[in-house]
RNA sequence: GCCGGCGUGGCGGAACUGGCAGACGCGCAGGACUUAAAAUCCUGUGGUGGCAACAUCGUACCGGUUCGAUUCCGGUCGCCGGCACCA
């Protein structure tokens, strides 16, 4: 009587065997394979089947590199734990953030051994713990001695729920990416770091990833270079110019006014005793709108400021306006206007009646009532002086350069990148390293007084005010500079959540060093990371931070890479019925627990697979289980029945059995794991079959086995035990497909008439086009009448005779 | 508005590089086993017509290229994601 399969017995025993002995073990001899998941922030709610998916995906890879390659694994887990949701939940719950965080990780770190997962606890992280956040504040000091992070007063995002300050990256449609409520506009002093002094290396060096296009593309529209020129115009009557930014120096001719943002510092002065009023009310306006007003603003407003500037090139007086289409921090925060060719310029142009020249013809002809803007590139110059007659696509690109020598302007490149607006004004955050003294300015606290612990509080509140908590707490505020001595405050924002989580995949293969971020040593054995594994909703934020800082560490000599992530993989989110994303609100969050304990480890695991292509989104259903389930049971009943059955292989097996490694390689190889599930119940239907029929042997046994371990671990282990092994089933070499073998004698081909199937007959693979077409032929019979026009043969696939 | 991606049975999804559309699984229907049920096993399962062999239509919609199109090209509609006055 055959046994039975038992889940829990099987999970058990070797879950507790594998404790004992590791089967991922550094012999300092194999290649290593650092393979990472996006580290989670301890949630009070724990996981749903949706995070559990990540987390399989990245296990099944890291097992198979383990076995095809015999690598020594890095597969380290962590925890995100400072920032806004750890601090909100705390709130919520009225606890201190320290206790409800120690607790989350307690429970979630639970629910993650269920998976089963290769990690390796003893490089744990936590980005709480002061001996990592210690080197959090250390980079910031040294950004700081670089010249890269800098204080600024200036309007900043602002969420008037979650009370602080964001950066551009998390404004998202207007509105905070992390609450969804309206951002608005508040003047503070900020702490910001210059990433746009990276920007140019950030975009040229996408090209160096293996990532999906669609990040590389974001991230690439995100910093947002572009080409062009700066014009100065003078201010008629001043001794002022207003330096304007343009994409298109070839419609120079066409610039018929200027337009200033309201922040623009010569707006108020551009006013006369006419214009003054109204400049100055519309100025205020703007500086009230919130973010989300502005985008919603239809229709274009402005002001005339009264003044007027010269077109550097032919002299003309053009007005100059203020209107706030123009951002302030773009470009120059002026730009000229040329409304014939810009739909912005040729709304704001009819609106307010200002002339309209059109430089570049369309189809050879000037347009006669021109109802909207001529916008390509692709004409001749009229109207433009000197200029007519030339192509435009040529004119834009060298019209910079022209300007540059005219002594009027110069050749320019820009960035949608701004720099990183980096304080919060919440308490659980890594406070920042600096002191500030009325004589020395801002000082940083040495380095060998870090970490500079997170003081307790009695409310952590947030205040609103755009202080800090951390502002109330008058004995850790009062203290000396470090410079000169003299009493000095302490620096009361604390970091975002990114801060710690732009570097902490350099922390895990050193965790423990109290004298380095990570050893040098350490660095260049086992960075950076192979495999890059988490959702895509960080393709800007995160992944742009952390190859900022890995930019600026490799500058400064930490490490010896310029880019952290060599392959990135973007797992689709797991959603309830209707796409709707789970969320305990929502009531739809399905947990893997009630799961694991009914159907084990293995067939979750699998299921979790199973349900879609790993990159796409899935509705997540219940029921769809069972059949993993049975294909499991029918596995482990397949090698219990067979395993001593002492069956030869056979040409017919070792066919299927290369066939077998062959398909399940390139599945896994191409990361189509959904795929690969259907491939093991296939082969397993087929295995089945045959031992019916014959028998099966005890290697292709043995290889199934080996193939089915990265996915199912447990059930793997102990069949390769059955199978009469004594070490682990993970100590195994992954199978090469002999191609030689798995080579069909016949074929099966489609026989059609105008590409239509008739009829399906068996051939031998090497059969020639002239007997195929014969046989072909043959098989069609009396369905063959009429004029053969072309008789086509596709090896191995199809006939085809077409007739009249 | 601009830039991506997608659209295939009742459902999740498969189809390498243009070559038998619907693999695999769920669900459903019928059968076997059982006193009965569960579990398991077997059979069937895109629509329409037909007892059947078979015929015919069918991969969002319209058209094109091709011996042959889910796949390539042009257009339309719908859904999802990103960006959004970036000069």
């Amino acid at each position: 009587m055959a046994v039975p399969y038992n889940h829990r017995e099987i999970e058990q025993k070797w879950r507790k065997e594998w404790e004992k002995n590791p089967v991922n073990v550094n012999d300092g001899k194999k290649p290593k394979y650092y393979c990472l998941d996006m580290f989670p922030y301890p949630s009070g709610n724990g996981l749903h089947v949706g995070h559990w998916r990540g987390y399989v995906i990245s296990d099944v890879w890291s097992r198979y590199k383990m076995l095809n390659g015999g690598h020594y694994i890095i597969h380290p887990m962590g925890w995100d734990a400072f920032g806004l949701p750890a601090e909100n939940y705390a709130i919520k719950m009225g606890v201190h953030p320290a206790k409800s965080t120690a607790e989350n990780v307690a429970n979630i770190k639970k629910q993650i051994n269920e998976i089963a997962a290769l990690y390796d606890w003893d490089m744990e992280v936590n980005t709480t713990d002061p001996g990592f956040y210690k080197w959090t504040q250390w980079i910031f000091v040294k950004m700081f001695k670089e010249g890269l992070a800098y204080e600024k007063e200036m309007p900043i995002n602002w969420c008037p729920s979650c009370k602080t300050g964001l950066a551009n990256e998390e404004v998202v449609n207007g509105k905070c990416e992390r609450c969804g409520a309206d951002v608005t506009k508040k003047n503070l002093k900020q702490w910001m770091l210059r990433i746009t002094k990276y920007a140019d290396r950030l975009l040229a060096d996408l090209d160096k990833l293996d990532w999906p296009e669609k990040v590389k593309k974001m991230q690439a529209d995100w910093i947002g270079k572009s080409y062009g020129a700066e014009v100065d115009f003078k201010v008629d009557g001043m001794e002022e110019a207003i330096t304007v930014y343009t994409t298109r120096p070839d419609t120079l001719h066409g610039a018929t006014f200027m337009v200033l943002a309201p922040e623009h510092v010569l707006a108020a002065k551009l006013s006369n005793e006419q214009t003054k009023e109204a400049v100055e009310k519309y100025i205020y306006d703007a500086s009230m709108k919130s973010n989300v007003d502005r985008l919603q603003d239809k229709e274009k407003t402005g002001v005339f400021t009264g003044s007027y500037a010269i077109n550097p090139l032919n002299g003309k007086k053009v007005p100059i306006w203020l209107s706030d289409y123009v951002l302030a921090d773009y470009g120059t925060g002026a730009i000229m206007c040329v409304p014939a060719h810009d739909d912005r310029d040729f709304e704001f142009a009819t609106k307010f009646n200002i002339p309209i020249i059109q430089v570049i013809a369309k189809d050879g002809k000037e347009i006669e009532n021109m109802t909207e803007a001529y916008t390509e590139a692709n004409g001749t110059m009229i109207n433009s002086g000197d200029w007519n007659g030339m192509e435009s696509s040529v004119l834009k690109k060298e019209a910079p350069e022209m300007i540059e020598k005219m002594g009027f302007g110069r050749k320019t490149t820009n960035y949608k990148l701004r720099d990183w607006v980096f304080s919060r004004q919440r308490y659980w955050g890594e406070p920042i390293p600096i002191v500030h003294c009325e004589k020395c300015g801002a000082v940083p606290v040495p380095e060998e007084e870090l970490p500079l612990l997170l003081p307790e509080v009695e409310s952590y509140q947030p205040t609103g005010t755009g202080e800090s908590p951390l502002a109330d707490i008058t004995e850790w505020v009062n203290t000396t500079c470090p410079c000169c001595g003299a009493p000095a405050k302490r620096e009361t924002n604390t970091m975002p959540q990114w801060a710690g989580s732009s570097w902490y995949f350099l922390r895990y293969v050193d965790s423990k060093n109290e004298k380095e971020l990570v050893s040098r040593e350490k660095a260049d054995k086992y960075l950076p990371v192979d495999m890059y594994i988490g959702g895509v909703e960080h393709a800007v934020l995160h992944l742009l931070y952390s190859r900022f800082y890995t930019k600026f560490l490799y500058d400064i000599g930490v490490i010896d890479f310029e880019e952290p992530f060599t392959k990135l993989f973007n797992q689709g989110m797991i959603t309830g019925k209707n796409g709707i994303k789970m969320s305990k609100s929502k009531g739809n969050v399905v947990s893997p627990d009630d799961l694991v304990r009914d159907y084990g480890c293995d067939s979750l695991r699998m299921y979790e697979l199973f349900v879609g292509p790993p990159e796409l989104d899935s509705e997540w259903d219940d029921r769809g289980i069972d059949g993993v389930y049975r294909f499991i049971t029918r596995f482990w009943k397949l090698v219990m029945d067979n395993k001593d059955s002492g069956t030869e292989a056979t040409k017919e097996l070792l066919k299927v059995r290369n066939k077998m490694i062959f398909d399940i390689s390139q599945r896994l190889e191409n990361f189509s794991l959904n795929t690969v599930v259907s491939g093991f119940m296939e082969y397993t239907n087929k295995l089945t079959d045959m031992a019916k029929n014959g028998g099966v042997d005890k290697e292709t046994l043995k290889i199934a086995v080996v193939l089915l371990a990265p996915f199912a671990p447990h059930i793997s282990e102990e069949l390769w035990r059955e199978l009469g092994e004594t070490d682990s089933v993970f100590h195994a070499v992954w199978p090469k497909a002999d191609k030689h073998a798995m080579a069909d004698d016949e074929k099966e081909i489609a026989v059609q008439i105008n590409g239509k199937t008739k009829a399906v007959i068996t051939v031998p693979a090497d059969i020639d086009k002239d007997s195929a077409i014969l046989a072909g032929k043959e098989a069609l019979g009396d369905k063959l009448s009429g004029n053969v026009v072309k008789e086509i043969y596709v090896p191995g696939r199809i006939i085809n005779i077409v007739m009249k």
